[in-house]
DNA sequence: GCGACAG
DNA sequence: ATCTTGTCGC
C-alpha cells in the first residue's frame, strides 16, 4: 500500500499471491515475508520515499529484521514498527500519543517503544535502511494518525486479510483471479 | 535443560 | 499469525 501522507490518501497498491518457502521462526520472518514483499512492490509504480515494516528494524538479534533486510534489497528507506517486541529491555513508557522509552539491546539503543495513541499499547519502533531511529519515530507518529498502526499498515493488513478470504473461496472454482497488477 | 520468541 | 463470542469503552 503506498500512501500520501500529506494528503492523506491512497496513492496506489498491488498485491502478490506467493507460496510460503520457508516456516515462521523468530529472527528470520524476512525468509518467510520477504520473497511476497517484494514481488508485490515490483507492481506498484509510485515508489514511495519510505517503507513502513511490519516487524523488526535495527532492533534484531542480528541487527537485521525484515525492515533492514528488505529495505536494503529495495534499496529504499526503511522503518521497523512491530507491534510486539522480539529482543531488548525497556520500561513501560507513559500512557499519552507520542510517550516513549528507549529499547536496548547489548547495552546500545537499537529502538523505541512508542504509544502512538493515548491509553493504547506501544509500537516497537527501530531504524531498517537509511534512517535514524529519530526519523523513524517521526515517521511512524506522523502516519499513525487515527488509529495504534499507520495508516497504510493498517489499510495494507486489511487490504490481506480482504483478498485472502477471496482467494481462498475462488480456488476452488475454475475461475480466474486478479494477479494485483492493476493500477490505480 | 529452561524460557523467550517480529508475523 | 490463526481460532473465536461476547464484551468494554469512546
Amino acid at each position: 500500500m503506498v500512501y500520501d501522507l500529506e494528503q492523506k490518501e491512497v496513492a496506489d497498491e498491488a498485491w502478490a499471491v506467493v507460496k510460503t518457502s520457508f516456516p515462521y521462526i523468530p529472527g528470520y520472518l524476512s525468509f518467510r515475508e520477504g520473497p511476497a514483499v517484494l514481488s508485490a512492490f515490483r507492481k506498484i509504480c509510485l515508489i514511495p520515499d519510505v517503507v513502513i515494516f511490519d516487524g523488526q528494524g535495527m532492533a534484531h538479534p542480528r541487527g537485521a529484521g525484515i525492515a533492514s533486510h528488505i529495505g536494503v534489497l529495495l534499496g529504499i528507506p526503511s522503518v521497523g514498527c512491530a507491534k510486539t517486541r522480539l529482543v531488548g529491555e525497556y520500561e513501560e513508557p507513559g500512557l499519552l500519543r507520542g510517550d516513549r522509552a528507549e529499547l536496548r539491546y547489548n547495552g546500545r539503543v537499537v529502538g523505541a517503544v512508542v504509544r502512538t495513541r493515548t491509553g493504547v499499547k506501544p509500537l516497537f519502533i527501530s531504524p531498517g535502511h537509511l534512517v535514524t531511529l529519530e526519523d523513524s519515530v517521526r515517521i511512524v507518529l506522523e502516519a499513525a494518525f487515527r488509529f495504534r498502526l499507520p495508516e497504510p499498515v493498517r489499510l495494507a493488513h486489511k487490504r490481506a486479510t480482504e483478498l485472502r478470504k477471496r482467494y481462498e473461496s475462488s480456488r476452488s472454482s475454475p475461475k480466474k483471479y486478479p494477479s494485483g497488477g492493476e493500477t490505480i
